[in-house]
RNA sequence: GGGCUCGUGGUGUAGCUUGGAUAUCACCGAGGCCUCCGGAGCCUCAGACCGGGGUUCGAAUCCCCGCGAGCCCGCCA
């Protein structure tokens, strides 16, 4: 069924169009939404009428809303003339009953969108898998889970997938430490995670290789092996290789993220499908060979790209293939296999992305990934470097994060809960508040990490969100013991603050429609707040236990809100919790 | 040198796609609110569209020129 406003939005339209129609305007109706509530929930302005009309806008919103006076409306309760807008109010009535009876119908699966018969494959994270995720790195699988699960609701069946790069140097490295250096050779780590412990043999061999030539020598031959899928190198990559991914995994499990298919990228040479690229693109018209070398390039210049070098090569001059060209058949596969790419990655590959659409495009494959690009996470102190021991470890982040929301409950629950449920809710709490702290957002801007700030517990933050939903729950609780027998009666919800609260209910499906087809898992971050501090707005002024003719509609009200909560909570992968 | 992205109160941030009325919200700061369903809450006050041009009746939003920050320009990944 159609959302409240969405009605409302296209019966706004249709009416603007009548009434033009009949006062001779031959225009587009401009509809936006008005600056404060009081003026409406839709408005048209009608300073583009006016040359056409040779009247004031203002003669023109009067006229226009006295036509519209006089037309047959349904979610179109009031039309009005405000200066030079037409101002419409939503019939109040309408969105309460629609909504109310959409969220007792559908219950939980309220804000879930019917079917849309696409398949997404959505590839997040695919970070090498040589060490922890910092939390520069931990944006991607948070804004690429929360895109997944936002997908799901939308009627998507959605495909997460890790894109495993096992034939990298950094694997290559990391492999050849953990089989050459011995325990001595490298600093301890307390850690028992299996990335935390290979990381270091990782870092190691990374600077042995440019002090020694020998050991540069024996990586690369090990790297050489590799891109030639050497099954013996392949399965001595993978075999170290899988310890990290499993750490790294844990890491993502922590928080909720799941991934559904991991892709190793020796699969697109394995079946010859790099192969298949290259011998596209170099039929294309448009790749060149260079001269005395089996090297060949697309120079990039005739799509637009600058700078010192254009040249994309897709082939080295041995005639191997490249990271960017295993990409290329990596996403020709994927297109043939969905309805819609995703790709969340980080703004450095901005550059490699348009070399892949580009050869996509030459080799003809049906679609482009849609890519959502974010920035890098810095320190106060600068750039995050793993090399200077300048990083945050994701880990580290969710311990403290789990520790502080440890202490809150403690302090104000200790002597209630048991140690058990202190813990689970701290896990929860914590791990909620990391999430929301960077899903929140825009992906675009750059993020300068913050103890104080990744840590906060109130304003805009999960806890704020969690904690809203737990007071529903908790009122529902103390109802119930209370043997609350009032009936539900959505039509005894007419205070501004449930007026404003369910308005904000009808939004959720039309926010997880427009979240998948904006790719901006932001808007939901900032929709769930909007939520809760709407909940906290009806809390303070209206009773609902004990509001005697009230207190069925307002049962109601408090197990809507919960539902449009925890619905909300689970698209951003965080738990909403029953008390905390 | 070239390109891409970002720039909104002290700090962080929404709005920018599709120009429109008084620019959203949070943190911090100042002040206030529990005999009442959970104070991780609520209320009041203070404070911002990087600069300059342009388009327009109208620009945070679109265009151009600057400035600042990030990222990229490898037969690496």
């Amino acid at each position: 069924m159609e959302s409240p406003f969405k009605s409302f939005g296209r019966e706004v339209s249709a009416l603007l169009c009548k009434a033009y129609g009949s006062l001779g305007l031959d225009a587009e109706p401009v509809v936006e939404t008005p600056p404060d509530p009081s003026m409406g929930d839709s408005a048209s302005p009608c300073f583009n009428l006016a040359k056409l009309a040779r009247k004031s806008p203002v003669a023109l919103a009067s006229g226009i809303a006295n036509a519209i006076r006089g037309m047959e409306r349904d979610t179109v309760y009031r039309v009005e003339a405000a200066g030079p807008y037409v101002n419409f109010f939503i019939n109040e009535e309408r969105v309460v009953e629609m909504t109310m009876d959409a969220i007792s119908k559908e219950g939980d699966r309220y804000g879930v969108l019917p079917p849309t018969g696409n398949k997404v494959i959505l590839e997040h994270t695919s970070a090498n898998p040589n060490g922890p995720f910092h939390v520069g790195r931990a944006r991607n699988p948070i804004i690429g889970d929360t895109l997944v699960r936002i997908f799901r609701k939308a009627g998507n069946e959605v495909d997460a997938q890790f894109y495993v790069d096992d034939m990298g140097k950094q694997v290559a490295i990391l492999a050849w430490g953990v089989n050459n250096l011995k325990p001595g050779d490298i600093t301890a780590v307390e850690r028992e995670k299996h990335d935390h412990k290979l990381v270091v043999y990782y870092q190691k061999a990374n600077a042995l290789m440019g002090e020694d030539e020998k050991v540069k020598a024996e990586i690369h031959d090990l790297l050489r092996r590799t891109e030639e899928c050497e099954p013996e190198a392949l399965d001595y990559v993978t075999s170290v290789y899988t310890g990290v991914l499993e750490g790294m995994v844990e890491s993502m499990e922590r928080m909720n993220v799941r991934v559904d298919s991991f892709i190793p990228e020796s699969n697109v040479v394995k079946d010859g499908s790099t192969a298949r690229v290259i011998e596209a693109l170099q039929k294309s018209g448009y790749a060149e060979k260079e001269p005395d070398s089996k090297a060949w390039g697309v120079d990039m210049a005739q799509f637009g790209v600058t700078g010192r070098s254009t040249k994309f090569y897709f082939v080295r001059s041995d005639g191997t293939s490249l990271y960017a060209t295993r990409d290329i058949a990596y996403h020709l596969w994927k297109s043939e296999h969905c309805d819609r790419m995703v790709n969340v990655l980080g703004e450095d590959h901005r550059l490699e992305a348009k070399q892949v659409a580009e050869c996509l495009k030459l080799v003809g494959a049906g679609k482009l990934p849609e890519v959502v690009f974010y920035s890098f996470v810095s320190l106060p102190e600068g750039k995050m470097s793993t090399r200077r021991g300048r990083v945050v470890f994701l880990d580290d982040l969710l311990d403290e994060a789990v520790g502080r929301a440890y202490d809150e409950v403690k302090a104000r629950r200790g002597d209630e809960l048991s140690e058990d449920e202190m813990r689970r809710i701290a896990e929860s709490v914590g791990i909620g508040a990391v999430r929301y702290n960077i899903v929140k957002v825009q992906p675009e801007k750059a993020i300068t990490f913050k103890w104080e700030e990744a840590l906060a517990f109130d304003g805009q933050t999960a806890p704020f969100i969690q904690y809203s939903h737990a007071r529903c729950a908790s009122i529902l609780r103390k109802a119930k013991e209370a043997g609350a027998l009032s009936k539900p009666d959505s039509g005894k919800l007419f205070h501004p603050s449930e007026i404003d609260l369910v308005k904000s209910l009808a939004k959720l499906p039309d926010v997880i429609g427009e979240a998948a087809e904006t790719c901006k898992p932001h808007a939901v971050a900032t929709y769930a707040y909007e939520v809760a501090a709407n909940l906290n707005v009806f809390y303070r002024d209206c009773q609902v236990i004990g509001s005697g003719e009230f207190e069925g509609a307002r049962l109601s009200l408090i197990g809507a809100a919960k539902a449009v909560l925890a619905n909300t909570l689970d698209t951003l992968g965080i738990d909403a919790i029953e008390t905390m």
